[in-house]
DNA sequence: GCAACCAAAATTTTCGAAAATAATGAAATT
DNA sequence: AATTTCATTATTTTCGAAAATTTTGGTTGC
């Protein structure tokens, strides 16, 4: 692997798991201190997680980690519902039973995950990102597979923070991937979908409940 | 504006407009030759043209022209579909006077370039960009307009070559324009839905026509 | 006190060369 | 004749420094 791809990997983890502030910058000293490289593969790295939205870049002025908010949420939710219902609903119909035996693969091994006491959040969230890739897998489009990648990153953010400051959970999660699962192994393709749609409705709730009460303070003209 | 972002406009184009042959390796010197600068802002507009899947990489082996499908490009077109017809429905739904001004506008700039004799077709493009571009406007979601965005650029690749190579045009386009305008500016979702899927239908039959006799010829293991 | 201006410092952007890797082609071997 | 090996060449990747630009902080003039 190159290092640029290296510079890509780290950076994407370091930003979607919260470890830089969102709209600080990333300056390429310090980034060039902290993952041990030149300015060229973090360049590289930067201009790709651009093009992700995850960054942002200002001619001359280099890049900064790109701002957070509820109606960026809001709004990559809704993009998400659109994208994923037709999607789960093209691998309903077109999934052979290879397709059927991933579906199943990825929700067991899941399960096993959460199962777990100690839990490696790592391997969850990555189980968790190979269960909701796997219901779509057999969609027939690269576009729709990689519009669900890019919005799935830029929820995660969201999510992340959400899940690990919640308090004593109220669902059960695994059974609602159970239930989603079901649906689309059975081959019903308007319960797969209404299904997955109340699992991120929920999710959403949950993370709209974790953002309110930080909103920043932001001084009004009067108060300076 | 940087030497990076030209490289990356100047790129853009050269490739949508088929100066490039699919598949053809980008190699750093020759572009740098070709663009007048170094390799640093070439690479960075590579980067950024690979996340749009203008172009593909390889670690160590460099950058290609991406290649073009009849099947890559029935999925932009499906893509494409799900994405403006929700985004349309939005902006109708959505969109105050400044935004059936702004598609008035479009219209108008739209019609006076088809109109010319001696066609700037440079500026045609970007006119019928636009137009399409003003109705989705006022969504209000950045996700899908970027979507938008991303698959215009994949569809004008197949799209230009088509055109160019048409014979007598059967389809008067600017009244087809006209009538998904009027019925978006009547705020009639289902009608301007509908028209704007059948302009896309339209202008995907003349592409496959214009894409099937150039089947590159593959050779079987047999023949071999 | 306050804005405008200017030099110094910090930062990004770009280049040119060095390092690393892949591709090529000729010689040696089977 | 086909395959392997190995040196040569071509190409990508990375670095370190130079160039360009922005930011900072202080000084001047009002």
């Amino acid at each position: 692997m190159t290092l640029a791809e290296k510079a890509y990997q780290s950076l994407r983890k370091d930003i979607v798991e919260g470890r830089f502030q969102p709209e600080s910058p990333l300056r390429l000293a310090e980034l060039s201190d902290r993952y041990g490289m030149g300015f060229s593969p973090l360049r590289e790295a930067l201009n790709r997680l651009q093009s992700e939205r995850l960054v942002t870049a200002e001619s001359l002025r280099g890049f900064r980690v790109s701002r957070q908010s509820l109606a960026e949420f809001e709004d990559a939710l809704q993009s998400r519902l659109l994208i994923e219902t037709e999607a789960l609903t093209l691998s309903i119909a077109r999934g052979d039973d290879n397709w059927a035996a991933s579906v199943v693969a990825a929700l067991y091994a899941l399960k096993l995950q959460t199962g777990r006491a100690a839990g490696d959040v790592d391997a969850l969230k990555m189980r968790h990102h190979a269960f909701h890739r796997a219901l779509l897998s057999a969609c027939g489009s690269d576009w729709l597979l990689e519009f669900f990648e890019r919005l799935y990153a830029a929820t995660e953010r969201y999510r992340i923070p959400a899940l690990t400051a919640a308090g004593p959970q109220k669902r059960d999660i695994d059974e609602e991937h159970a239930e989603i699962a079901n649906a689309a192994l059975a081959r019903d393709p308007g319960m797969a979908a209404a299904l997955l749609r109340a699992h991120y409705l929920r999710t959403a709730t949950a993370i709209r409940a974790s953002m309110a009460p930080v909103r920043p303070f932001v001084p009004s003209i009067d108060s300076v």
